[in-house]
DNA sequence: TTTCCGACTGAGTGCTCAGTCAGTTTTTTC
DNA sequence: GAAAAAACTGACTGAGCACTCAGTCGGAAA
């Protein structure tokens, strides 16, 4: 991590919660300001306009999800492909708790808005999403290579999965349901879903 | 149907059209205008705020949605439970093409932010929400009667039915994967994930 | 024909916004 | 400790915004 000022750090971390709970339009930089401490021209000194800003929370959020997924999974041994699936849908809820607004902000529709015109946005989400499914993907191959998974198209049944626990996240943003108390109910619909026979 | 004037249900339209592609915030009312060919304060003439104008929307964006499932359910008999749950799981990949703006207008943030502090919006959303989870619902209890579909938690089922399939859409919507590829393995995933044994 | 009324108009109003800039303060370098 | 560089400031600007209002228009009722 190359060092960085105390005003931009704080900027960068306001304005990733305020992106992620009040939109990008919805957001103001004077607000932004008052919610650091800077000065509003501090803002325009670090990052050249409002954009650029969403493209460096952006990074930094692909960056930190990559990273906390790769360190996470190195240090972990599976019996079968089954239980490393399970293990990693525990790990992208737990993770979508602990990087809140991050997971929020990817839910966000301006993003992909963006990503549609803008080729940086595109990549760092498409580095995001493949990094995923990709996850998904490995433990069903592995599942099936040890024969606790069934005969199903891992890419797409990776999607499917990345699906399930990706709108579980969603409607807790949302409000709509509480998904702790689904949280049972969805790793057995995976285990029936993916289970061979 | 009341009968209404020209210009307003253009402005209805135009404007659930842009409110579901470019957002509340970032929709302005004289780009609106500029659409519908209708002065500025025609729309407040029709509506009292902008806010109204959305609520407007979601209102009659559920009684359609409503409408359109009711109509399309009673003309419609099954030989079981899992039958009927593949043609409900169809019809509302069907819908969310019909009402493509919508259904994209129910994945916006803006509505469940309002929906947060607002009953009336809160309302709409609790309808129309009710009104599809109970679809899946019913499929599921009708399956444990004749035996297609094993023993499962019914409500708790639907929810994780509904995510994967609304999760589709919500792909579609942001222009990450096709939905159209992933249709025979959502419906493949479905049915193992219900049936019995 | 006159009167009335709902539909419609668009220039105007006050306000908020993203972004600028000339200047000040703090930190680093030698 | 002087000089240079980097960090920071906040008043300012012009554009765009939601919303208003005094008034026009066309058709239907009287």
């Amino acid at each position: 991590m190359t060092k960085m000022s105390k005003k931009k750090a704080a900027i960068l971390e306001a304005a990733t919660v305020l992106f992620a709970n009040k939109g990008f339009a919805d957001t103001s930089m004077s607000e932004l300001a008052g919610m650091t401490g800077a000065a509003e021209g501090t803002i325009f000194y670090h990052f050249k306009n409002k954009e650029q800003l969403l493209l460096t929370i952006l990074s930094a959020t692909r960056d930190s999800i990559l990273e906390e997924f790769n360190a996470h999974m190195e240090e972990r041994e599976f019996k079968t492909g089954m239980e490393m699936m399970e293990e990693v849908v525990v790990f992208y809820l737990l993770l979508a708790g602990r990087m809140e607004h991050q997971f929020l902000l990817l839910h966000r529709l301006f993003i992909y808005q963006l990503a549609e015109s803008r080729t940086e946005f595109r990549e760092n989400l498409e580095d995001i999403y493949n990094c995923l499914v990709t996850l998904f993907e490995q433990a069903i191959v592995r599942g099936q290579e040890d024969g606790s998974i069934g005969d199903v198209k891992p890419r797409k049944s990776a999607l499917i999965v990345f699906t399930m626990v990706d709108g579980l996240v969603r409607f807790k943003n949302f409000n709509l349901y509480d998904a702790g108390a689904l949280f049972n109910e969805l790793i057995e619909s995976v285990r029936r879903m993916l289970k061979s026979n």
